[in-house]
DNA sequence: ACGATTAGGAACCGATCGGTACAAAACACA
DNA sequence: TGTGTTTTGTACCGATCGGTTCCTAATCGT
């Protein structure tokens, strides 16, 4: 061994993936990058390769952490049915919003509009967390009306478009108002 | 008079906007806006005043066009109930989403997405698209049940981020499948 | 105490960014 | 056929882009 980092890399990588969720790919230029991270160029370029990759590496990690959060959520029973779990999911994104000066929205989202991505292993990256989102809401679903596959599948997908249609509203700045009439429309998709 | 120009400004103009549709306002750079208007620097900066500037026109250009495209499809009375009318809209953006390669979505919602409309003239106009659409579904709602202001209202809200869902959703490249998964759960949010 | 090894930082790289200046080219009008 | 006016293309601008080089600073094992 020998001289050792001055900096936590996992805080690092944060910052980094804090700052393409904000503005995407293109917009985060190196230097904004190096500013929120608190290091120098000699340190970027030595632990991670390059802005390419450190842009999949904040990816893995949205992955790891956000989207993995909110499957755990989706599926946990002591969060109630799964019905609840969906909407107090819908909840909290609506209280993010509300809260959120900054509308940083959903990483996964933005980065589905960010032409970045394209062709490229985002792509497949970015497609591999909305399935696991789909599933979630599937099986949440399902844990309440355990025999329906096909129509929890089509609900599932129908709840996944109206999470992104809220995540998009929110980066619109939408009123309190708009978003509890979206959840209510939300709980009409569950009814039944 | 004296020398005319050798380029029709409203087809640079559709050119400088269906590629900031595509890729966004950072990521199209001046020398791509230029090789797709099929014009140079001089005449660029004659005709139009800056980067920044053409990007608001293309917003504005959005909205004449195909926004009130929309809206007028979805208060046209010919094409059937305001049910039918924003079903076939939907119908027509998963036809978009199947057959066009390229898969440029909605510009409104890339640009809501995108972090170069923040603050300024750009988020004014991308709100106020927002409404139209919002109201366009509103009235197509109240031609089917004229005396339910408030249920309309709600309705519409959900169908307008079922909208922008389903847009996020094409971007990611939809399976055929799953767009009409996504419009049969908009039909549960018409029905009653 | 002393190499070996690694991190940090600054200088530097060519390329490209958005934007300007200006001269040559092409027209209208006289 | 001038002459004035506008468009067009090109050369150029400083700033910044992402990335590399290389020297110095710091800490290890011995």
């Amino acid at each position: 061994m020998a001289r050792p980092r001055e900096f936590d890399p996992e805080e690092a990588m944060d910052k980094a993936m804090t700052l393409f969720w904000d503005v995407g790919y293109e917009e985060a230029s190196l230097s904004e990058l190096l500013a929120a991270m608190e290091i120098t160029k000699g340190s970027f370029y030595k632990a991670f390769q390059d802005k390419q990759s450190i842009y999949l590496a904040s990816l893995d990690r949205y992955n790891d952490n956000v989207i993995s959060g909110t499957v755990a959520y989706l599926s946990d029973a002591a969060q109630g049915t799964g019905r609840d779990r969906i909407l107090g999911l819908f909840e909290k994104v609506a209280q993010a919003v509300k809260a959120d000066g900054d509308r940083l929205g959903c990483f996964l989202c933005n980065a589905l509009i960010d032409k970045a991505a394209e062709g490229g292993e985002a792509e497949n990256k970015l497609q591999a967390m909305v399935h696991r989102l789909e599933n979630a809401f599937f099986k949440a679903l399902s844990d309440d009306r355990p025999r329906d596959d096909a129509g929890n599948r089509e609900t599932a997908r129908g709840v996944l478009s109206a999470y992104f249609g809220l995540r998009v509203l929110g980066r619109a700045g939408l009123s309190t108002q708009m978003a509890a009439d979206c959840i209510r429309q939300v709980e009409r998709l569950l009814e039944r």
